[in-house]
DNA sequence: ACGGTTCAGTGAACGGTGTTTACAAAGTTG
DNA sequence: CAACTTTGTAAACACCGTTCACTGAACCGT
């Protein structure tokens, strides 16, 4: 069967279950309710038992954003996931619309999140736009013209941008694509990461309710930043 | 004198101590040093003391938000009040970089302003990106070509257009500036929103440390953005 | 099958938190 | 001076994160 021992799936089981009563109480009573001893109260034991699983509240915190950031990845893959190999831009389209989706019906677990400084935390240095970063990069590495070149993007910034194209390359590599750094050139990441600038700008001003006025309906303005972003990487209708 | 009596003065007087005690601790030990307790004890009384002026520890932090973002809203006209009334692109440019300046210098103030909740606040809507957004409107209304049409936005969005362009008439009037709805487009309106928005956006990303991938020196790409915002607008150089 | 070891969980305790209540001591006002 | 308002205190309550000594059960090598 599996590899590990009895006591390890026993562990492992009530590790689930503790973040998953923390995640309730997250949702259902906002941050300030994740409380050791009322998650413990959940489970039907008592607080310091839960030291046996995490040195302490902030660690646990940081390991149930992990969570979160892990199903928002898997739920907008799943998103994206009836459209064809080939419909890249729609597949574009797709995970920005659910990505705002997402956060306006998560807006606890979007706020805890990003409330959560990323200094002191694992490797992971990002994990929050990685899949429209893949996703974006995809469609542009697919186009047969990539006719953006890197003559207007500060020279300072090559260095950063060469790096993080090799981890785009690999990421999109780990979904069936292999691209060339040709393909993908400096100028195209640079798009990208304007692109998710305004994409992350619009979705956190909407959910932290900190528009500039009363919008009644904020989809269609949506809509609307969806195409000019793609207009301006070079992907208009 | 003043108007206030004797007493008026002194809770006055002890009410802006609370509040400075609470900014300083925020500063120095982050947010969750912000207690009751810390605050008195730098005031040399007792917790429950404070109660005599803030209903609750989420009140006084709900007025230490309104505090700060008076406090940077007077820090950015300053920074462009050198700059002539005629020189108003500069004065946008000004604006952006003050406002990123203010921003990763006060960190914890920003997070603080930006995790609380806007929903039950008082009367006011924004407050944050108010300056930002008067001097963008003064800049497009000072302009003598107000080429832009309301063509390209949708029709959806034209009635909170609109009424967004009463309130910016109306800061800009209280500038000075008697612009009118002519002169404003809803178009305009609408650059000057998307603007805030890849503001807010890099800003908040940089103050979080959630950019995509590490960035050495985000300045140039700042600096590229603005140029970009700008040209957008209708005010590329 | 037994004995030692590992491990999950408990209960009590410590210092800290926001908040309420009853009360004292000033200041203000007639 | 007396009545009243305001400001502060001390004690208490319930809750918080965290530590520690301890129990009991599960595991493992012999």
């Amino acid at each position: 069967m599996t590899e590990a021992t009895r006591r390890e799936r026993l562990r492992a089981e009530t590790e689930r279950e503790i973040r998953q009563a923390a995640r309730t109480l997250l949702v259902t009573q906002g941050r300030e309710a994740v409380t050791l001893r009322a998650i413990a109260r959940e489970l039907g034991i008592t607080a310091p038992a839960l030291y046996r699983y995490y040195n302490s509240h902030e660690d646990l915190l940081r390991q149930l954003c992990d969570d979160i950031c892990q199903d928002m990845s898997h739920e907008l893959y799943k998103d994206i996931a009836d459209l064809g190999e080939d419909q890249v831009r729609d597949q574009v389209r797709a995970v920005c619309h659910a990505f705002r989706r997402w956060a306006l019906a998560h807006p606890q677990e979007f706020s805890l999140v990003f409330a959560s400084p990323q200094d002191a935390l694992g490797p992971k240095p990002d994990q929050f736009g990685s899949v429209f970063l893949e996703v974006a990069a995809r469609l542009i590495a697919s186009h047969p013209a990539p006719e953006q070149e890197h003559a207007d993007v500060p020279s300072t910034l090559h260095g950063d941008l060469a790096s993080f194209q090799e981890v785009l390359i690999q990421a999109v590599a780990s979904h069936g694509c292999e691209v060339s750094a040709a393909e993908l050139s400096l100028g195209a990441i640079y798009h990208i990461v304007q692109s998710w600038v305004r994409l992350y700008g619009h979705v956190a001003l909407e959910v932290f309710g900190r528009f500039p006025f009363a919008v009644a309906n904020p989809e269609p303005m949506f809509d609307r930043m969806i195409d000019q972003m793609l207009t301006d990487i070079g992907f208009g209708d």
